[in-house]
DNA sequence: ATGTCGCGACCATCGCGA
């Protein structure tokens, strides 16, 4: 069972790497990111020829998440519970598994685009640590149904200095700021397990580099894009991944795939 | 700090968000 989580920075710009990387990665549950279209402008067709149910939750012009799955979901929600958003950033579903499967009948899984944050003295922030509450309020109800769990997605923020080539550079940055980690740490202490760091002490794991500045050659990255596993997921994860050669591709999104597998 | 994208308004560049 391989779970992943890209976000594609325009689906339309994208689904011919993402295509591409289906067929090669053969990914069983993905959640997408900055899909930037409405749900009639999503490119549906030539993902659920590959054998996906396709889910979506779009917006005009910006955000937007979905989950694809070659198992059967059901989605719960569209939107965060408990937080009044008009932007796109928040997609659950409940997988069917199949029979005899390890994990057991279902797995949860929610896809999350959190808020960029910038700049830190603004109402951008603000929101962002918003988001990041009713995430947190959100996932603690979720963890009491003890149920196998991930929550995959652009979390918009660099956990420690070991994720950023050069942290100085991210000091004053909505992704980097004391507030923003201290966030992203009280999530996981409800007892998350962060899949890439709990399967590798690797330096230099990013799943992130800007399109500026020659970020990528200089391989001045940042690691953004986090799965969170449940106690019951995180007993079956096997090993992990960042597709870091998407990001020499043609026309690359600014992000690449992270996925982890599970036994089962 | 910024050497870049993608979108949508509007028709050719520009502002916004990242």
């Amino acid at each position: 069972m391989l779970i992943a989580t890209f976000n594609v920075n325009s689906i339309r710009q994208r689904i011919e790497h993402l295509t591409r990387w289906l067929k090669s990665r053969e990914p069983d549950v993905v959640c997408l990111q900055e899909l930037k279209c409405l749900d009639e402008a999503f490119p549906r067709e030539e993902i659920e020829a590959l054998g996906y149910q396709v889910e979506t939750f779009g917006q005009k012009t910006f955000n937007g998440v979905a989950i694809l799955s070659r198992h059967g979901i059901a989605i719960e929600h569209r939107g965060l519970p408990g937080f009044l958003d008009e932007q796109a950033r928040y997609i659950e579903g409940v997988v069917s598994l199949p029979q005899g499967h390890a994990l057991g009948a279902v797995l949860r899984i929610a896809g999350v685009y959190f808020p960029n944050g910038n700049p830190v003295d603004s109402a951008k922030f603000e929101y962002k640590r918003g988001f990041m509450a009713a995430l947190t309020r959100h996932a603690e109800s979720l963890l009491a149904l003890e149920e196998p769990l991930i929550i995959a997605g652009d979390y918009n923020v660099i956990p420690t200095p070991d994720d950023a080539r050069f942290p100085e550079n991210w000091r004053g940055d909505a992704l980097f700021q004391p507030e923003s980690r201290a966030d992203f740490r009280k999530l996981c202490a409800l007892g998350f397990t962060d899949a890439i760091r709990a399967t590798s002490d690797n330096p230099r794991l990013y799943s992130f580099w800007d399109y500026q500045a020659g970020a990528w050659q200089r391989d001045n990255g940042i690691r953004i894009d986090h799965l969170l596993l449940s106690p019951l997921v995180a007993d079956r994860l096997l090993e992990t991944g960042i597709d870091r050669e998407m990001r020499a591709e043609e026309k690359p999104s600014d992000h690449v795939p992270v996925w982890c597998r599970l036994k089962g």
